[in-house]
DNA sequence: CGGCGTGTTGATGTATGTCAAGCGGAGTGG
DNA sequence: CCACTCCGCTTGACATACATCAACACGCCG
């Protein structure tokens, strides 16, 4: 995906999507951008790849394309099938790479946004704190998605643990001593587990001597175990 | 949560969040718009119920607050655990209602933002198209934790036929006859559930005369019924 | 002390994962 | 045009992780 011949300047103003897509709502906006070509691609063709360097946004203008992460065993954890309109690549945003994968299910094409341009507009309009809103939200996203889809409650637990770590941390405190402030009826709802189970993987986590727990207070003791207990899925 | 008797104007210049909370940024935006005084919640206080008119945003100072909704039978399903900084009560943003349901898990205070005044910003500065595309994600966010947090496998399969109908419908077709463009194990994978039950499942679902399908190709024959099993967790 | 809510632990049932075999359509090559 | 193969899908048999039901322990508060 690397040479475009054409540009798609024309042809937005054919393409179906032309009202809705926001390739030409940003063209009304900012007409000097270069959008590029509708790509055409076939099935398992990449839109790009976890880590690849991020420099364009992708509108979908027909077919369908999955989006998945990779952990480092291999295993493919799908985030969503996304159809024609839809943006993809946003997710790294403030980083410099893709942080999923993007494959075509279908032969399908896509037109290319150079991330520059948008993120030029961007910061001339949007208020930063209202970026950041809505790139949080982007990120929870994707948290709620890897802790949902493992499949075991061990997983689950390790995962639901570490987050809770990391948003405590983000807020100023240990990181690994920590109160949690919900039942254990919560937690069950919220990771898709009866209550039950929740205590026995928790009892389970003491003792592999991964955490140590007093009622809602936990310590997390070994966090490598823990962290790759949450990958598996 | 009706009367506020005092406004933060000056609180937020001490508020130890003061430089990255989106009140404070918002009033360094439109100095004139009143952030109301952090309100005290104790325990199983509700910030907001579903169905109650949206006009509050709420950024939590300290606590915790749970996010949930509830389906017609009663049975609550958590979106989220809240914490400091956060905002809580964006979801319905276009419509006018709140559609999920906010309480305290802790003693908790929060600050009022009325929203009217949100949008009136957002509107003359954000160009519309980058609010969809954020406001989708949103959504995207709530169907995603909807579909995975079901326990049955029928449940799961019967939302996500559901799901995709709805996107393929938003796309102009019929939306009771599309062609999933992902194999059963892309299915399983993304539901968290084996490639073999979703096989299994389908044609439990077929049994039952809720769907026909062929191949790859699905016929919804009875909404009703589909629907119903998709709210069951 | 007694009652209540919350959490733990045990016994049992069940849904779903796993392994394995077989089916059928789509594409290929003769 | 037919046979062959391959891949995705289905179906069955079995194993297992988790839900469910139930009893009990613990801290909390009156």
């Amino acid at each position: 995906m690397k040479d475009y011949k054409q540009e798609v300047s024309k042809g937005c103003e054919r393409c179906i999507w032309n009202n809705s897509c926001i390739g030409s709502k940003l063209l009304e906006y900012a007409p000097y951008i270069k959008i590029f070509q509708s790509h055409i691609l076939s099935v398992n063709d990449h839109v790009f790849n976890t880590g690849d360097t991020l420099s364009t946004l992708y509108v979908i203008k027909s077919g369908a394309i999955k989006i998945y992460v990779t952990n480092h065993s291999g295993d493919e954890q799908i985030l969503n099938f996304s159809l024609p309109n839809d943006v993809i690549g946003l997710d790294g945003y403030d980083s410099d790479q893709y942080v999923s994968s993007a494959i075509a299910l279908q032969t399908s094409s896509v037109c290319a946004i150079p991330l520059v341009e948008v993120k030029k507009i961007l910061n001339e309009v949007v208020p930063e704190w209202l970026l950041k809103l809505a790139l949080d939200n982007f990120k929870r996203h994707g948290r709620n998605i890897s802790l949902l889809n493992k499949k075991k409650a061990k997983s689950r637990m390790a995962a639901f643990l570490i987050d809770t770590a990391d948003n405590c941390k983000s807020l100023g405190c240990s990181g690994k001593n920590f109160e949690l402030s919900m039942s254990r009826d919560d937690i069950g709802n919220y990771l898709g587990l009866a209550s039950e189970t929740v205590s026995r993987t928790l009892t389970q986590l003491q003792q592999e001597g991964w955490v140590k727990m007093e009622r809602r207070q936990v310590t997390i003791v070994d966090i490598p175990h823990l962290s790759e207990a949450a990958q598996h899925r």
